[in-house]
DNA sequence: AGTGCCATGTAAGGAGTTACATGATTCG
DNA sequence: CGAATCATGTAACTCCTTACATGGCACT
């Protein structure tokens, strides 16, 4: 989805062909978020198909070349008007994992929210040595802090939730007993539940 | 991804066929991932294909029950002990929106941000609530007031980056231009562009 | 001559969604 | 009797990834 969006925003500018729509992209997020070549393609494709993007001929050098037609343009108002709503939340591998890790008799919740949290913790390090790169003063350098900034602000999130749950843990009646059972296994995990 | 996991985690308490699969899943996370029934299905067929489960005939009133193989517990317990790797971080729409809004000239930025700001805090007031809804004493409740807590932990990020990304333009030179050509569409974005 | 980047694709498959088909059972 | 839920699927499609094929062009 986000994807789509993209390269329409980017077709927004002027147009452009494959390649170099990959090249914005990446350029403009830093290569955050590296984005495959195909998938550049077959995105134009349905993008063509639905009617919000068409070939623009090929420009000096050859390269065949898109541009926004009036829906496209429109789709592009909406989508910068319109707030990336949260309403069915995304799929968090952490957060179901830990859900799970609670219910399921026998596992080490314990150890695998510590386990994480230095996971994150070592994850923020990298992401505060990247940014004592001095940025320049563009707007792609702008961008790229602000992206940096967005995964630093979350991974902090993370590890207060992280230490959020220790503390909750601490205070569970039923979560004192599996240790002493030594049940760290899920093989263990089914002797307990029977 | 974790939808696998997931259910190899809930087969690892006991051998379940496909719908049960789903109650439990959603139940255990307090219905905030909704699970399709057909996607549990071909899941399950995928798992069986790659040797993590096995068919375990049917229980008493003839349901298709799926059990965990030697390989599948092997899974189980290193998702356990792996921690979850943010190593190529995950495409957020948000911050893949705002960093190519900076970067596309003639976009109100400022709006994006605002607009964006009083969703996220909406979405924040519906978290806390649904946390006013005092939980009973099991593990199910005590795993969906984790996953709501990680939502709000989220969300208030969301909106501590979106402040913080509002102080950065207000001390960026560039920004004070656009507001007073009073290009806020795509089309003035593209005259701007010139 | 070979390596690497530019450029445009296709193929295969995983993960996920919506929608539909089918039959049993349960509840008002 | 009808509606809802239980239960097991299939079909079609989007989105995304990895990998491969092909050809030009530039640099060493």
């Amino acid at each position: 989805m986000s994807i789509k969006q993209g390269l329409l925003a980017l077709l927004a500018v002027e147009p452009m062909y494959g390649y170099q729509l990959r090249q914005e992209f990446e350029s403009r997020t830093g290569g955050t978020w590296p984005l495959n070549i195909g998938q550049v393609y077959t995105t134009l494709r349905r993008l063509e198909r639905d009617g919000l993007v068409a070939g623009a001929g090929a420009d000096d050098e050859g390269h065949a070349r898109y541009e926004l037609t009036g829906p496209g343009l429109a789709a592009v108002d909406g989508w910068w008007t319109t707030p990336v709503t949260r309403d069915a939340p995304a799929r968090d591998e952490l957060a179901i994992k830990l859900a799970l890790a609670v219910t399921v008799p026998g596992v080490d919740v314990r150890g695998v929210v510590q386990r994480q949290r230095t996971e994150t913790v070592r994850a923020l390090q990298d992401y505060t040595r990247l940014k004592r790169r001095e940025p320049g003063g563009d707007e792609r350098d702008l961008a790229w802090t602000l992206v940096l900034d967005n995964l630093v602000f979350a991974a902090e999130a993370e590890v207060r939730w992280l230490d959020h749950v220790e503390a909750r843990l601490a205070r569970w009646p039923a979560a004192s007993a599996p240790a002493a059972a030594g049940a760290t296994t899920s093989a263990d995990a089914r002797e307990v539940a029977r």
